[in-house]
RNA sequence: GGGCGGUUAGCUCAGUUGGUUAGAGCGCCUGCCUUACAAGCAGGAGGUCCGCGGUUCGAGCCCGCGACCGCCCACCA
């Protein structure tokens, strides 16, 4: 067989956005096993940047899924929805935006042609992006936009809702973007602190020539807009002024001095205006006092006729001359410094307007409370632990939520306005008349859902509700959410909410929260930045092996991962490792006339044949163990979703016990043409069993050479991610195989450390002695042969004392003597110094301790015990290597 | 203003219930192109675990205070 000596990703790796493809295998479940267990996976952000933040969130799912998988699992994950087509639109009205065109302009006809358009031109590339990512893309149902099955379920839960009075209607002050023109929620503002100012501004008071009522403000323009003045009742210096009313400048109109709590004392004058259309905390003091609302300020940012002289200028102009004319009037008492937070749209970044305007609400206090018990009473689980704390915080301070969006991607909110009557009707299916009046003249709302409003629905919409289909009953709740804290509150606890109140039972059992993937700057990745890592790039570069372990070794839960090149380069060597491993053995197979071989079982460690008929060798044994132990770890560690952990495992196991040791021990015996005997045998069910452990991390390398080594046989599973994973058994731990390597790799490890502090060259075959007064020594007897191969020298084994000599070299239950040319000599006293001292502080420490009457009397019995086995352990090595003089 | 996380080797990070010589990868130093692998092999150096105090026989880990860094939430003009 031809095996490359490079490892070539390229060849047998797909690039990831081919791996999700290929992952979708495990959407399809046999209902067959036992266990069952489900994922939802997160909705795809398709126009957002893709990058590797999202190949770690899909890397940890999918070695979780195969993990499942092996284990016999019957698995299922979640993924599809209707974002393809909401994902179309929006760039879309990017690309109109780029041209100078708004998409309103169009109208909804030529808008949706654009779209259609676009679809022609771009459908393959969107297509691909939506399949990389795990969404279903059906084009040809309905509109192309949405899902038919899913929008049905969108209007069932608004229908629901509505109908229990969970979904009102209302005039409220929403967060107004002025360049996306639409509402947006408080969790998709985000907030910046910026230096500002404070205006105090000097009103006069009517009656009272002369005095002035001062107010201070960071958003002078909008005093046009103010109908009151408020002073705190509890205020005695402003207590004579209430009942009378101040001139506001500029607008000349009379406005009243009101009594209300909005006005701190502690702050600025201890006066506060109050403009009800657009400020929040005004908009309720407003309401409070039954105040006008005058609006200044449009959609557009622009301001509004109301504004009189000012009307048509864009607000922050405004701020200008308003600031000007108030200065030239002698009315601005001072301008300060302060800072202040802004408050941004997360998608655009335009400073957003807090506007008056007719919004859906949903009322989130009833569903919260659900949320909040089921958290409580540990029915569904985060991990790590700690984000149930924020979940809490956010839980209760939960607000109403505007679900209304001015756009025109998305579901649109199945409620139909009467043109006679304006009767508002919410149903299910568009009526034809009107019930209150009988007019046939309707129409529907022209606001969508906030896309967050679908995404909650996800873990049973996917499924099929309304119906209560097979799979929403064997499915639903999922047993695991695996996603990033960045939309906890966006999407997370809306999924618990809706799944409470409409399943009546938890969406999932658990949540594991990853960590965020940064640049080796520890930057968070940004398309501004332009620091992002395109999976495609690096996957390209490395393999998706590579790029896939180079994340899982940095996913701790709770720490942000960072990425660097030169992980993704110790990854490709370690995959580059594991492609030479295989290339040995195929290489020897062909040489040994060894034919493609797996065992029959692939239950157990060690196959059948070799285990009662023939003496097994001690290596064989030994990686048995091995194999054994690091199947526990693997298991443990992914179960707990402790990847990091798991790649550790797998990574020590492989390159370190695997291709150091045993494939080193195995070259003794690879020498003639032997065909497939027992150490053939042993040898292969060893590397078959360590490529399954191996595979939820690397599931392309395994694959193949998994295939290679099985050749054709008919009987075994088709893929390798379909073959059982490694589980740990007791009864093939053994210990006496593990001590008999640990004592050859001791001798080795002493002969090659002694050989290099020496400067010997490495090919050189020399003669040395080893010393030993225990039964440590017939081991290493025994396999005089390896050693020799190993560490390139020829010993005699000695069980009297060992000399005096600079070139010895001892661990506890060795002395060994080389033949050493005499300019080494000095180098070796030196370090004998350094060892007789850090041994001479061992002892002490170890003295100090044993002579510590609490210590002996509150310490646990095998902490006492191993500290006396240490102490003999350290004066004995001090003794041999003579450190007394 | 509330809440959360971090500080361990030159760099990036592990360290699961406290157990006595604190680990890994990369980097660095030394020697090797040894027919699986130079993307490799063998060996090595390098750490007052942010500071102070406390609990304990014993603290990187638990408690308190402080410093610095980062994140999230919040309607204070």
């Amino acid at each position: 067989m031809q095996i490359e000596k490079v490892y070539e990703p390229q060849r047998f790796e797909p690039h990831w956005a081919q791996w999700w493809i290929d992952s979708n295998i495990f959407r399809v479940s046999s209902r067959a096993a036992g266990r069952v267990f489900s994922l939802v996976i997160p909705p795809p952000n398709v126009t957002g940047s893709l990058h590797i933040g999202h190949m770690l969130e899909h890397t940890e799912i999918d070695v979780t899924i195969r993990w499942h998988r092996m284990l016999g699992d019957n698995t299922l994950w979640l993924p599809g929805t209707d974002h393809a087509g909401i994902a179309t639109q929006m760039v879309v009205a990017r690309k109109l935006a780029e041209e100078g065109i708004n998409y309103r302009s169009l109208g909804r006809e030529k808008f949706e042609a654009r779209v259609w358009e676009f679809k022609e031109q771009y459908g393959d590339t969107i297509k691909r992006q939506m399949v990389r990512l795990g969404a279903s893309c059906d084009w040809s149902r309905e509109r192309f936009t949405l899902d038919p099955g899913l929008s049905a379920a969108v209007r069932e839960v608004f229908v629901r809702l509505y109908e229990k009075g969970l979904i009102y209607r209302g005039e409220y002050m929403v967060n107004w973007c002025p360049h996306c023109l639409t509402a947006i929620s408080d969790l998709e503002t985000t907030h910046a602190d910026v230096s500002g100012h404070l205006w105090h501004i000097r009103y006069p008071v009517n009656g009272m020539n002369g005095r002035f009522l001062v107010v201070a403000t960071t958003r002078p323009e909008t005093m046009l807009g103010d109908t009151a003045v408020a002073i705190n009742a509890k205020d005695e210096r402003y207590l004579d002024l209430h009942g009378r009313t101040v001139q506001l400048p500029l607008m000349n109109r009379e406005i009243p001095i009101i009594l209300d709590d909005l006005a701190d004392p502690e702050f600025g004058s201890g006066a506060v205006k109050v403009t009800p259309a657009h400020d929040p905390n005004d908009f309720e003091a407003g309401r409070r006092h039954s105040l006008p609302k005058i609006q200044v300020i449009d959609e557009h940012a622009r301001m509004t006729p109301a504004a009189g002289p000012y009307a048509g200028l864009d607000r922050f102009d405004a701020r200008k001359r308003v600031v000007a004319d108030l200065e030239a009037a002698g009315l601005l008492a001072k301008i300060e410094d302060y800072p202040l937070s802004v408050g941004k749209c997360a998608r655009c970044g335009t400073i957003v307007e807090p506007l008056i305007s007719t919004q859906w609400f949903v009322r989130t206090k009833p569903l919260a409370e659900k949320a909040i018990a089921v958290v409580e009473s540990g029915r569904i689980q985060f991990v790590p632990a700690n984000w149930t704390k924020t979940y809490f915080e956010w839980m209760y301070n939960i607000r109403d939520w505007c679900i209304s969006r001015q756009l025109w991607w998305g579901h649109r909110i199945p409620a139909w306005h009467c043109q006679e009557c304006r009767e508002i009707i919410v149903a299910r299916e568009a009526p034809t008349t009107c019930p209150r009046c009988g007019a046939t003249h309707l129409v529907q709302d022209g606001d969508v859902l906030d896309t967050w409003f679908s995404s909650g629905l996800w873990p049973f919409s996917t499924l099929g509700w309304p119906e209560m289909t097979e799979d929403l009953a064997t499915f639903y709740p999922t047993s695991l959410l695996i996603t990033g804290f960045d939309i906890l509150f966006f999407w997370v606890a809306r999924m618990v909410m809706m799944g409470m109140e409409f399943m009546g039972e938890v969406p999932f059992r658990q949540v594991y929260i990853h960590g965020l993937v940064r640049d080796a700057e520890r930057q968070k990745m940004s398309k501004t930045k332009g620091n992002v890592v395109d999976p495609l790039v690096v996957t390209e570069k490395y393999g998706t092996d590579a790029v896939r372990m180079a994340l899982l070794q940095g996913a701790a839960p709770g720490t942000d991962i960072v990425l660097s090149e030169e992980r993704m380069e110790s990854s490709r060597a370690f995959a580059n490792k594991i492609w030479n491993a295989a290339r040995f053995l195929f290489m020897k197979m062909e040489f040994s006339g060894v034919e493609p071989w797996v065992p029959e079982s692939l239950e157990k460690f060690q196959p059948e044949a070799c285990t009662d008929t023939l003496e097994v060798p001690v290596e064989d044994r030994w990686i048995f163990s091995r194999l054994n132990s690091a199947s526990e770890q693997a298991n443990r560690a992914i179960e707990q979703y402790r990847y990091h952990e798991a790649a550790q495992v797998l990574w020590h196991f492989f390159w370190h016990e695997f291709c150091d040791w045993y494939i080193e021990l195995k070259k003794l015996r690879f020498r003639e043409n032997t065909g497939l005997n027992a150490d053939w045998r042993n040898t292969l069910a060893a590397f078959e069993t360590a490529l399954r452990l191996l595979h939820p991390a690397m599931p392309f390398l395994t694959e193949e050479l998994w295939q290679r080594l099985a050749g054709g046989r008919q009987e075994r599973p088709v893929s390798i991610a379909l073959a059982p994973y490694p589980q740990y058994r007791a009864e093939e731990t053994n210990y006496k195989a593990e001590r008999e390597i640990e004592t050859l790799q001791e001798v080795v490890t002493l002969a090659r450390t002694l050989r290099a502090e020496s400067k010997i060259d490495p090919k050189l075959l020399i003669e040395g002695a080893l010393y030993s007064r225990n039964s440590a020594l017939e081991v290493a007897q025994k396999h005089a042969a390896a050693i020799q191969e190993l560490a390139k020298v020829k010993l005699e084994f000695r069980s009297d004392a060992a000399p005096e000599a600079p070139s010895v070299r001892s661990t506890p239950q060795f002395d060994l003597v080389l033949q050493l040319p005499k300019a080494q000599e000095e180098a070796q006293r030196k370090r004998i110094e350094k060892e007789c001292e850090q041994l001479k502080k061992n002892i002490e420490n170890s003295k100090r301790q044993l002579s510590d009457e609490t210590f002996l009397g509150k310490a646990p019995p095998q902490v006492v015990e191993s500290i006396r086995k240490k102490l003999v352990d350290y004066e004995e090595q001090f003794r041999k290597i003579g450190c007394a003089n």
